[in-house]
Formats: C-alpha cells, structure tokens, sequence
DNA sequence: AACTTATGACTAA
DNA sequence: TAGTCCTAAGTTG
C-alpha cells in the first residue's frame, strides 16, 4: 500500500483527528523512546505529505502549565515496504483501521466490510470508495476499539512491534515497522524535501511547473525511463506499482532511455500519474483498469475484474492485446511490461 | 519451525 | 548488483 496516495490519506487523517489535540507520545517497542519523550505533551498542529514522506508537527500545547513556548517539532515518517498505522478510537469516534503495509488483519475485515456494504460486487466496493469525494476520508470504513482505564478512554494494548503511539483523548495511532522515524526541526525538513523531486499529488504549486520540472528531469538522463519512474528525486511518490501502470498506460517501455522518450509521451505520463494518485487518494487502493482509460477495447480474461494492466499479471495475456506480460527486475524491484503494448 | 514475500531505499563493492 | 534494515502474514514441511 505504502505509494504516495497511502502517504497522503494518513496526513488526511492525522489532519482530521489528531491536529489541533495535545498527544501524548510513547515507544512501545522502545526503539523510539528518545523521539516519543521530545514531543510528548506537544499539540500536533499540521500534518502534510511530500511524495512518501509524512510529516506531522507539533508545538507548544495550550495544555494548562505548558507556559514555556518550545520550538516546533517535526515528526518525519517513511513506511518504507512494510511500515504501517493503525488507528484507534474512543467509542463513538470515527477512525480508519490502519492504512500502509498490505494483509493486516484489519485491512482483510474492512475489506470484507465494504464488500457487504456495497453489495458484494468487487467492483462495485471499488466504485463507492471513489464516490465519497476528492482527497478526503469521508466513507472509508471506520473501527472502534478500545479500554477502559480509570474511567476515561484508553486505547488497547500495542498489538506487535509498535515504534511510536500518539494518544490523544479520544483517539490513537500505533506505527510499526517503518524504515525512517525520527524528529527533526525546520532546517531538517528542508534537507528531507530537497531530495524530493515533484510530486503529482502536489496541489499548492502550478501543475506546469511540476508537469515540466518531471520532463526535464527524465530527459536529461540516459538511465532507463522504469529507473527514472521510481526515482523519488524525479518523481516523488510513485513506486513499483505506480511505475508498471503509469508506463503501460502510456504505451512506453520501462527500457527505453529518458533522453529518449518523446516530451509529448512525458507530458501524458505525468498527467497519467496525477490522474492515478488522485485516483489512489479518493480510493485507498491502487486500481488501475478504469472503463475510460482510452477508447482501446479492454478484454477481461475472466469474470473478475482486474485491478491492474500489468503489475503481477507475470505470463498472463495482456488485458489489451493478449500477448504475456513479462517481468523482470529492474532497480531491485519486480518490473511488469506488456512488450508489445510498450515501445 | 523455517522459509518466502511485500506497494522502499540505503550502502558497499 | 548484492546485502542490509524495518515487520507480519502466508506457505511449506
């Protein structure tokens, strides 16, 4: 899960139910313990994500004695590929189960939960999620859980490795397994964001600033545009399945050179990865096979509907053409192509 | 109980 | 390119 569009609807829940509320911050696991004790009693006041890094920040709380104004803190998170949140709530209170690595078991029951709710068509579960409205949590599936402790709320036991808990008085988020956790101030913000190339998620700068700078970037390289893809520092936020859809999509092989690849191909491209992102945001889920893709007839080999063009369809016929998708790994990572479809 | 896999990214060679 | 780190679930024996 953890692609951009996982990143950005955890700052649309941390905005919605954690800034503004002190936190109290602990390590479980203990790894942490350090960090948690630095911004423990802070108020989160913001939460953004830059491709798939989350940031949430945090000063001085209107607590009752916290006189002294501390600096703002920033708590910076990347997943990584196994990383996750899982999100609790007092009895009433709406949360998310938990959004970032796949196969949770919260995830496995909220999706059985939307199955129901819409009828029992997984297609249908797919079109509702997408229904509820652009870059916003509103329907996603919501959980309870909790303790009792003292007569006041609490969240229940960490349940595995939990790195990070924040608590709030009505809610909770535990993080496990993530391959950055750390605090930093302003300045080291800046260097965290200085890596990062342009992000298709990116609403606050003109989009043919970002559309250009993603152009200029893969075709001022020689390295293979299905390296480039994934390369945060050129486009921030798409990974390994973004990278296989975006490129099958736009009819373009992951081998081809960046210097090599038409401006005009690049320019759809980054339209294409705004359009899925967006797409993933409103979803929670990377979905690909959208009925008005492009006019090309697409054949569906079984009653299911797919998911995806190409992304782990090793061998099996392309949904377009029919010829076998093929793999192969490329930056370390499992590439998908269709080579007819892909010039 | 051991092994495999995962929507990531770094370092060493 | 190979090895490393973070974790949990599914598969295999």
């Amino acid at each position: 899960m953890p692609e951009g569009h996982s990143i950005r609807r955890l700052a649309l829940a941390f905005s919605e139910w954690f800034v503004g509320h002190a936190c109290d911050t602990s390590s479980p696991q203990g790894r942490f313990a350090l960090g948690a004790a630095r911004l423990n009693g802070m108020t989160m006041v913001d939460a953004q994500s830059v491709g798939k890094h989350l940031f949430l920040e945090f000063g001085s709380g209107d607590r009752a004695g916290a006189e002294t104004t501390r600096a703002p803190l920033w708590l910076h998170v990347h997943l990584g590929l196994y990383g996750s949140w899982r999100f609790y709530g007092s009895p009433g209170t709406s949360v998310t189960p938990s959004i970032g690595a796949p196969r949770l078991p919260d995830v496995l029951a909220s999706d059985s939960d939307m199955h129901e709710d819409a009828g029992g068509d997984a297609f249908e579960m797919v079109r509702l999620a997408s229904e509820v409205g652009p870059r916003s949590n509103e329907g996603i599936r919501l959980s309870e859980d909790f303790g009792i402790d003292n007569g006041h709320w609490s969240p229940p036991p960490p349940r595995g490795a939990v790195r990070l808990r924040i608590v709030t008085e009505t809610v909770a988020a535990d993080l496990t397994g993530p391959t950055q956790c750390e605090v930093l101030d302003a300045a080291g913000v800046e260097v965290v964001l200085g890596r990062l190339g342009p992000d298709p998620l990116d609403d606050e700068s003109p989009a043919e600033r970002l559309r250009s700078e993603f152009v200029g970037r893969v075709r001022g390289s020689r390295r293979p545009v299905g390296e480039l893809v994934m390369d945060q520092s050129v486009v921030a936020g798409v990974g390994n399945i973004y990278r296989a859809e975006g490129l099958f999509r736009g009819g373009i092989s992951p081998f081809r050179r960046g210097n090599n690849v038409s401006e005009k191909r690049l320019r759809s491209l980054w339209d294409d990865f705004v359009v899925l992102l967006d797409d993933g945001v409103r979803r929670g889920n990377i979905y690909t096979v959208i009925p008005d893709w492009h006019s090309a007839e697409i054949v569906v080999e079984d009653d299911e509907a797919e998911k995806w063009f190409v992304y782990k369809r090793d061998g099996k016929p392309c949904l377009v053409c029919g010829t076998p998708v093929r793999t192969r790994v490329m930056q370390g990572r499992n590439l998908f192509w269709c080579p007819s479809c892909q010039r």
